[in-house]
DNA sequence: CGCAGATCGAGAAAATCATCTCGATAAAAA
DNA sequence: TTTTTATCGAGATGATTTTCTCGATCTGCG
């Protein structure tokens, strides 16, 4: 029995239109399509209006969606309207950059404290958010009932930090390291992949570096 | 007629098997099944079997692959042996983070110049690269013949900074920024949606802890 | 030298995801 | 008021991806 069938690319597709949504609620518009969306997006309206109808949103014909609506839907769909305490770990050079970002508030997500190993980082203010000894970790996770925990740790560190983590009551790692955590089921792990994206990239572009010579070439039939 | 009919879903798997592969190799060791991958990545043996097939890589029965030919034929699939330089543009938190990276080069990309339109940013070196006005971008692009672009701005200037980038030359965009670009087709983009990982996370958590107070409270039938 | 066990790789079946089709509905136009 | 048109949403169809099945092959052991 599957507890939440929604497939994994709609989840996926969400954000993107709700950042669309906000863009367009900036601009004062107050309606939108299904088709409207797909063609800023690159989706087909069909599918539009599927991934939206999981959130629970309904459209009028001939009108389309409220934006209003459709941006409270997709919030509390993703439960974006409650903000869960993250803690991180590894204040390098992407952790440090996530310190900085503003608008994961917004995702559900406010990252109040972080670690790192190193005493030279450890002390220090980033951001405006506080780097700690990762020896605090477990205790204050506990204490603070933090549930989520981003990974910016290298990769030969992220596994053994992993399991600390989930040690210390974490559910749920956002992680970076290039690895696949090894860690209990019930713990939620979502990878950002870097390197999976540059292997497309790669890819993409070698292929039609192939192809245009190839065009180039064969002019003649077989 | 397809030019490259390898599934996306392969080509995002083979990084993380590439990584796998080279801490196998670091510890020494010369031979792997498709069964030992597949449980290490949490990926189904058949799986791990038809993906390393389209890299040309081949294994023997009883003995599985040598590590080292999975490694070389992984990478000249990716063609991440030849490495390609890029630009980077956006010199703030995540590109500076990305500026810190080793690794890139490992896969295919190098990133030989950064550029921001803050005259503040611009003239500094970040991690041993050169940050430039953002105005020299499109002459410098083309007379080095960089085609790969790293897109770290705010979403507001993305889509403008993205036209530059194709104007000059740019054939593949790796785009930080949580919009989708509207580019001519001929443009390879690969979006790292931080926030699309961030809502498979929170709605995960949220669907978890809805089955877990179900749990709780359903115990008749109903 | 022949058998047993492990592994591969190809093709069939199943599952998942995306697109197409079509009737229904609401607003605007005639 | 009736017709037209844009849009929705549900179900059927199609495409893609994953998993299952099975015969072939290679190594090591008796």
């Amino acid at each position: 029995m599957r507890v939440d069938s929604v497939p994994e690319a709609t989840l996926r597709r969400l954000p993107s239109y709700y950042h669309y949504l906000l863009r367009l609620r900036e601009k004062g518009q107050e309606l939108i399509s299904a088709a409207q969306i797909g063609v800023a997006l690159g989706v087909h309206h069909t599918q539009v209006r599927k991934d939206l109808a999981v959130t629970g949103s309904q459209g009028r014909p001939k009108v389309g969606h409220r934006v209003d609506d459709l941006i409270a839907s997709i919030e509390e769909f993703l439960n974006w309207n409650n903000v869960s305490d993250a803690f991180l770990v590894g204040a390098g050079h992407m952790g440090t950059a996530l310190l900085g970002y503003e608008g994961f508030e917004r995702a559900g997500v406010r990252i109040v404290a972080a670690f790192d190993a190193s005493p030279r980082r450890a002390g220090k203010k980033i951001q405006g958010v506080s780097v700690l000894p990762v020896e605090k970790f477990p205790d204050l996770a506990r204490r603070m009932h933090v549930v989520i925990g981003i990974l910016t740790v290298p990769a030969e560190d992220a596994q053994g930090v992993a399991e600390m983590m989930v040690a210390s009551g974490i559910q749920a790692i956002w992680n970076f390291a290039p690895i696949v955590l090894e860690l209990p089921e019930t713990v939620i792990v979502e990878d950002v992949a870097l390197y999976s994206s540059l292997g497309v990239l790669s890819r993409r572009l070698a292929v039609r570096r192939k192809s245009a010579a190839a065009r180039d070439s064969v002019r003649a039939g077989p």
